[in-house]
DNA sequence: GCCGTACTACGATGGGTATCGTACAAGCGT
DNA sequence: ACGCTTGTACGATACCCATCGTAGTACGGC
C-alpha cells in the first residue's frame, strides 16, 4: 500500500508560466544543452537513461527537473522509465524561432573546429 | 604620469573565442537582457550611464564586463564614456539568427499580460 | 591645478546550483 | 516473492555569481 496511491504525476509549468529568462538558463548548461539536442534530434521521446552524461545519477536527475521546471521539456512516466520529449509547440507559440536558433547555434558551435 | 601610457585598452574574446555556453548565459540574466534588447533597439552606441538599471553602479560594471567577456558586446573608451555596442556581425556569423531569435522571444515576453 | 563625472577595483556577503554519495521507492520480469 | 533496473530524495560540499559599499583612477572642463 505504502499511501494508497502515488499516481507519480509530475508538476509542469504551463505555457504560461514559462519564462525566457528560465528557459535561457536551462539551455545555457552544457550538460542539459546536450540533452535538449539529443532530444531534438530524435523524434521520439527518450528516456532518461538513454543518455550518456558525464555526470551521476544523481546529477542527471537533477538536471531533467531544471529542464523541466523551466518549460523545456515534459516528462512523463512509463513504467519505471521516464520518458522525456521537447515541449516543441510551447516554446514556438511563447517564443517563435528560439528553439531552432538555439539549435542551430549548438550545431554550429560543434561543428566549429575549435572545438576543443 | 602614472605609467607613461594607460591605453585603457579593453579586453574581448575573438570571435572564434566567442563560446554559445557563455552568450545564452550572458543573455540568461534579466539586467543583461534589459540592456542588450535597449543596446539592440539603438542603433548607435550607448554608454554604461545612459542605462537606468535596477542595480548600483559596481553591479552595472559587473553586468557590462560578462556582456564584454562573453563577446555580446564590444566596449570602447570615449573620453570618460564607456561606449557599448552589440557584435552583431560576430554574433551573426557564429549563430545565425540566434540573437534575433533571443530578442524576438523577450519582445514576445515582455508583451505578455503576465508581466508581473 | 582642481573638481566633478564616469567608471573600476577590491573585498565581503549571501544565495544559487552543479556535483556527489548513499539510501530509498516504484515497477517489471522471472 | 525476489531481485533488477530505473529513477528519486536527502544531505553535504564547493563553487559560481549577483549584489553591495568604499575607495580609487581616468579624463574633461573650469
Amino acid at each position: 500500500m505504502t499511501t494508497a496511491a502515488t499516481p507519480r504525476s509530475l508538476e509542469h509549468p504551463t505555457r504560461a508560466e514559462i519564462r525566457l529568462e528560465g528557459v535561457l538558463h536551462a539551455l545555457a548548461d552544457p550538460v542539459r544543452l546536450q540533452v535538449v539536442r539529443e532530444l531534438a534530434a530524435a523524434e521520439d521521446e527518450l528516456s532518461c537513461s538513454y543518455f550518456d552524461l558525464p555526470v551521476t545519477k544523481s546529477t542527471t536527475t537533477h538536471h531533467f527537473r531544471v529542464l523541466r521546471e523551466s518549460g523545456v521539456i515534459r516528462q512523463t512516466y512509463r513504467g519505471t522509465a521516464k520518458m522525456n520529449g521537447i515541449r516543441r509547440d510551447d516554446l514556438e507559440a511563447l517564443f517563435p524561432g528560439l528553439l531552432a536558433g538555439v539549435l542551430a547555434a549548438a550545431d554550429a558551435e560543434a561543428a566549429r573546429p575549435s572545438g576543443t
